[in-house]
This record gives structure tokens, C-alpha cells and sequence, in this order.
DNA sequence: CGGACTCCGTACACTTGTGTATTGAGTTGC
DNA sequence: GCAACTCAATACACAAGTGTACGGAGTCCG
């Protein structure tokens, strides 16, 4: 340990960083830090995080981060914890502000499978995330929360839409396979999206089947 | 370059190897440094193929590796080409040796959904080269490639079966889509397997409901 | 204004990894 | 048997990355 450096670090209070009197250079929160992880992760996967590098890009030295994480792992874990944070706030606002103008059903694919295809990065950290969950516990933890409130929330939907509720589970599992599916072929290939967006509809069709023998209306 | 190393190194006839003398210690092909390849990619990726971790767990130093591969980077060319090679092999031999005991869309199954969900370490190599193919251009094109002759294979089988000659692209899609992400959950937590085998089944329902070309099949 | 605090820079020690040059022990062919 | 060949060991130079120790410029607060 350099000093007496906190076990918790410098929180700056971000509010507050306004109202300071401006510093000659703007100094880093934490958050600017796994920003930075989060772009090296898009990019290369989790090996590619690295603190020399995320310094260079910063424009600063390890000095600062070694302020901020106290090394290379809590970095990786704190990053982890934002990201299953995040997601999961995703899903509680898509359940707490439904839209009447929408589907169930269509909100869903528009979350999990439409919506990420066009946010490139984010989908390439969920990728990056999945790859590094098989050989860390802690990151194969967080995507299992992840994965069983997605398929928690599905679930919820299909049975709201009145499907045979004995394979509810079985066709929220499709979905999310699907989905997951589809993006880590369409990050290789995204001219394949329109085809996607057919497969989407054809999930419909196959739910639509599973309901009590009839309903386009409800669904679609 | 050390003496005059030959650019097409030493290409030891595997089938001669036996009947040569047993040398005291076994030597090295280049499918062996291959192979070792393939393990500490299905542990952790493709950043973890470092020629120093391969030449100690096989009980050699580096000195050989360099007789065998150029560099470092051609290691990993000749790695994605020979899984490419085995992968379009392995579509081959099914096309040339259909069983009549079963039916082509079980088969197709058995080959993409639940036969690689035994193997782990294919799976998880066959992941690790998609994870690569986003970094990387070879990598990209490989498996651009496999999936290109995958998804054939798939759509002439429905096409066989008698669906709907428009639909059997997405159809195939669909089937191919879901199988990747099938195995991206399921290398993350094998406890899903029976539900992915109900997939399975709800597929081919669907299949079935596509085949012949009904009226209400115009809705996409 | 002066101490304490926050944050970053710098310098050092250590580890891991690549690539190259060279040597050297077996093996084969003639 | 002996040269040529095959394959691996060794030693070296070099680069990149981590973590730590310490110094130092700002900044806040009394």
C-alpha cells in the first residue's frame, strides 16, 4: 500500500463535481474507468482489459487507477456487478411502464432481440460476458442471475398472453435461445437482420399455436 | 530464420510412425501442437493459446514449436482452417450416409443441437471461434463459410420434408439460430439440457405446421 | 496560510510471453 | 560409417503488463 490509501477510495460525488470549481484537468470517477473496460471488452473480450491500456486511452497513468480499484480483478468485478445492475433496471422498467400501444409479446422481442442488434457494443459486451462466464465463477454467477430474470420475465408474458401454461416455460426458453442465438450470428453477419426479424414472426406463429387453439389478435 | 529452415517443415507421414523405430521420446507432429491448441482454447479462448503454455503441457520447449509453425499467428491459421475442414467433412459424411431408420430432421438435430451438447470441449471451441471471428477477418470468413454450408444443409432437408419452398430460408434459420444459442446457455449451465430437448420437439411442430403451404402461413 | 486530503505521475521490481540464433542429440540414406 | 536431415534444447534480446512505493501538484477547510 502506497500511503494510507481507503479501502474505499475517493468517492467523489459526481453532483458535486459541478459545483467544485473546475479543475485544470477533469479528473476520473470509477465509472469513467469500467466505461473504458467496457469499450476494451467490446473490442477484444475480457482479456483485452487492460490497466496500461485503459490509461493510455484515458489519458492518464496507472496512478489513477490504482487510486480507484485496488487491482486488476476488482475492476473486473465491480464491472460485472454494473452490468448485471443494468440489466436487470432494464427489465424493471419494461415490466413497470407497460405501452398500450404494443404487444406484450412484440416489447419482448424488441428488448431481447431486436433492440441489441442495433446497439452493437452492448451486445458484444453481453457476448464478451457469456464467453468469460465459462471459466469465472463470479461472471458465470451473473449471468445466471441475468438469464433467470430474462426468462422470469418472458415467462410472465406468455402466460399473460394465455398460453398452455405447462409449456410456458418451455417457449420462453425458445425465445430466449433464439435470441441469443441470433445475435451472436448477426454480429458476424448482420445482413442477416431482416431474416431475423422473419424468425421473430414465426415465434409468434408457433405461440400463437400454443394458446388455447386460436389468437393472431392478441398476440400479433 | 535459423539455418535454413524449410517453409514446409517437417511433414512426418503419421501412417510411418509406427513402423519407424520408436524414437526414445515421442515426437511431435504438428496436429499435436494443434490439438493442445484446441484444449487451451476450449479453456480459454483464443488469447489463451500462448506457445510457451502449449510446449509445457506438452512436455517440450519452445524450440520445437518453432521448427513446426512459423509463428505464432500461423498456429492459429492452421487451427481455424483444419476446424473448418472438419466441420464441412462432418456435413459431408451426413449427406452421403443417410439413415433409414431415421428421420433426415432428427438427424439434422442430432448433429447441431444435442450431439455437441455431449462434447463440451467442441462446443466451447466452436464458440471461442465465433467469439475470435469478431476480431479477427480469417476467422470471420471461416466461419462465415461453415455457416453458409450449415444452413444449406438445413434448408434442403426442409425442403426434402416437404416444407414451404419460401419459408424453408428462415425456417432453417430459425433451426440454426436457436441451436447456437442453445449451446451458448447450456455451455453455462448444463441443467437445461431436458428443456432444450423440448425445444427440440416444439421445432418440429412448427415444422410440421409449415409443411404443406397453408392458407394462414401468409401472415409473415 | 497551512495542514490535510484527493488524485495522479514516476520509478522500480517482477512476471510472462514472443521470436531468433545456435547447438546438439537421434535418425535415415547411401 | 558418415554426411545429411529432423527435431528439440538452450540462451539471448526484447516487449508488454502488473503491482508497489513514493513524491507532488491541486484543492478544501478552518
Amino acid at each position: 500500500m502506497p500511503r494510507t490509501r481507503p479501502k474505499t477510495p475517493g468517492r467523489r460525488k459526481a453532483a458535486a463535481a459541478t459545483a467544485r470549481r473546475a479543475p485544470e484537468r477533469e479528473l476520473l470517477s470509477p465509472d469513467a474507468w469500467l466505461d473504458a473496460a467496457g469499450l476494451a471488452i467490446a473490442e477484444g473480450g475480457f482479456d483485452n482489459v487492460r490497466v496500461l491500456t485503459l490509461a493510455k486511452r484515458l489519458g492518464v497513468t496507472r496512478g489513477s487507477f490504482y487510486w480507484h480499484f485496488a487491482d486488476h480483478a476488482e475492476l473486473i468485478a465491480r464491472f460485472l456487478e454494473r452490468w448485471r445492475d443494468r440489466r436487470l433496471a432494464e427489465l424493471a422498467y419494461l415490466a413497470a411502464n407497460p405501452d398500450p400501444n404494443e404487444s406484450e409479446l412484440r416489447r419482448v422481442f424488441r428488448l431481447v432481440l431486436r433492440e441489441p442488434a442495433r446497439n452493437a457494443r452492448q451486445m458484444r459486451v453481453e457476448l464478451a460476458v457469456r464467453e468469460f462466464a465459462r471459466r469465472d465463477a463470479h461472471a458465470a454467477r451473473i449471468v445466471a442471475e441475468v438469464d433467470r430474470a430474462r426468462i422470469e420475465h418472458v415467462t410472465g408474458f406468455l402466460r399473460d398472453a394465455g398460453v398452455d401454461e405447462a409449456q410456458t416455460r418451455d417457449l420462453a426458453l425458445l425465445v430466449y435461445v433464439a435470441t441469443i442465438g441470433g445475435r451472436v450470428v448477426l454480429t458476424a453477419f448482420p445482413e442477416h437482420e431482416p431474416a431475423i426479424e422473419r424468425i421473430e414472426q414465426l415465434i409468434v406463429e408457433l405461440i400463437a399455436g400454443r394458446r388455447g387453439g386460436r389468437a393472431d389478435s392478441a398476440v400479433a
